[in-house]
DNA sequence: TACTCATATGCGTCATTATTCATATGAGTA
DNA sequence: TACTCATATGAATAATGACGCATATGAGTA
């Protein structure tokens, strides 16, 4: 306990959050959750947006539900997907500015 | 064009961040990130405090340097390493914080 | 120079995971 | 029931990335 500092340490939780960002590293999941913004879309047309594949679409899709990140709604036969949680968004514009920043700074 | 709406699609960006949540998914590298917070640390503190081994704190050092998520100072025979930007343990707040929610309404 | 300590790197291996193909499920409709 | 469309799933493959071992670099010191 020699250098113990008050910023230091503070992850306790680094397990939790590394499996979300894991969730969110997926460019193709990435892509999906920008794409429905705080719409909710069927699969099919996450799949003509992305321009990914059908079924890679429903695995990425079940990756996401079962993580919490999106919530199927049954409408006919279709099955719409949107965002539970809108400041899911906020938190992506957040590090997209972040992002933009450093990037000016490091030229 | 049918139904694009002032939401959807706004990540254009999508690849330069799912880049960097790549870097932040990696437990050892959130530990690295989080265990430094707001000091400076030599390559042997991290071992220490991570109890990683020397080699792969040094290769996940690469790999977040090369990132510039963490900048290298040498002094004496010693390398310091620290984060460029406090606001990166802001974000990372954020998304503890974000987590913990989602937490109580999942149950 | 020779020696030690701190850190970095090349290489091989193992584990994880994204992707595709083919097929199954399940709802709607005739 | 049979048929179609929307979505999900299983199996196989391919790509990625983490980790350890051995070794190299580079600074300090005698």
């Amino acid at each position: 306990m020699t250098h113990m500092s008050s910023s230091a340490y503070k992850c306790e939780d680094v397990k939790q959050l590394s499996q979300l960002f894991k969730l969110l590293a997926e460019p193709s999941r990435l892509k999906i959750l920008c794409g429905l913004g705080l719409e909710c879309r069927p699969v099919s047309d996450i799949v003509a947006q992305t321009g990914l594949s059908q079924t890679n679409v429903s695995f990425h899709l079940r990756v996401l539900r079962e993580a919490g990140l999106v919530r199927p709604e049954r409408c006919g036969s279709f099955i719409y997907y949107c965002l539970p949680d809108a400041a899911l968004l906020d938190l992506l514009e957040d590090w997209k500015a972040w992002v933009g920043r450093q990037a000016e700074v490091d030229g």
